[in-house]
DNA sequence: GCACTCCGTTTGCAATTGCTAGCACTCGGA
DNA sequence: TCCGAGTGCTAGCAATTGCAAACGGAGTGC
């Protein structure tokens, strides 16, 4: 992948008001940065910081992350191709829970394969293609987590998961 | 107060690298930059460039966005969270077992969000365990998996943080 | 020609970042 | 006891950011 070059960032800058049809003292003013260093920034002399490269962000009416992975700062927008690294990303989790999360998924995954060895060993059917097959409620799971977590388990369930 | 203070990204690096137990020096060491420097951030007394924080998240398996929220450089604007997508989007779950996974992460999420409000110092609310510092350990869940899912409690999680 | 206004740029300078070297402290072993 | 390895923190410095002031050029009106 092309190294994001300092320039880069400069050049996109420039090219995103020009675009907005402004001049650069008034995207400077927009964004609370002097003329003379959005210059600099443009031309790539000069690296800005995050704060000011929000400003910037801002005074042209574009996303911070745009601008963040133009700059290098976010490695481009990397997808949560699977939950191991979706967890591991997350910041709102403590480590514990990192390690715990990865644990049950874990051993959820062990549980498919054994299953399917078990699958091509004696033809079972595959869990799915009966509810038969219920394994123990989720209820286990969130009794255990009881001392460790405040779960609402299943009684008023009416926070729900959307949010913003 | 609702305001990303300064000192609060150096208050959220120092949570979750002590989260993590590793020292200051390793984790300076891995994000590639001084442990002096990484001490100032931890109190607050230096405002790090994005590239620096970059690095730190990388350091801290954490991903750069999130400090980025933390550090006041986006507009909190949270995604629904890449977790749960990957959890949906993982193939060899079953929807049962996603169904729990969800469940268990947005309990810790409501925890983490109610100690986040209930006080930013200490992420004690209950359970003072005694001397030992260590919360129950995930073997509980492990425990109270067993009857679910195949299971290898005393299996070392072969995802070892640290890394060469 | 002259004055005025806007454009982007160059020139110094204070303030800040981020570093190396070194300090004080604690813990475990000889 | 001293020694070495570990922890985090302070002091001092080079390099950089980000700014105010000033510059040359283009356009407009008198």
């Amino acid at each position: 992948m092309a190294l994001p070059k300092v320039g880069s960032i400069g050049e996109y800058i420039r090219d995103q008001r020009q675009q907005a049809k402004i001049s650069l003292r008034q995207l400077a003013a927009a964004a609370g940065v002097s003329n003379p260093y959005l210059s600099q920034i443009e031309r790539g002399l000069r690296k800005p910081s995050a704060e000011i490269l929000n400003q910037i962000a801002k005074g042209l009416r574009i996303s911070s992350q745009a601008l963040y992975v133009q700059a290098g700062l976010i490695e481009d927008r990397e997808p949560p191709s699977d939950v191991i690294t979706a967890i591991r990303a997350d910041a709102h989790l403590s480590e514990r829970q990192r390690q715990v999360l990865i644990d049950i998924y874990e051993s959820f995954r062990k549980e498919s394969q054994a299953e399917d060895e078990q699958t091509s060993q004696n033809a079972r059917p595959r869990h799915d293609s009966g509810p038969d097959d219920e394994p123990p409620l989720p209820e286990e799971f969130l009794a255990a987590l009881e001392p460790y977590a405040a779960t609402s388990r299943n009684g008023d369930v009416t926070q729900e998961t959307k949010e913003g």
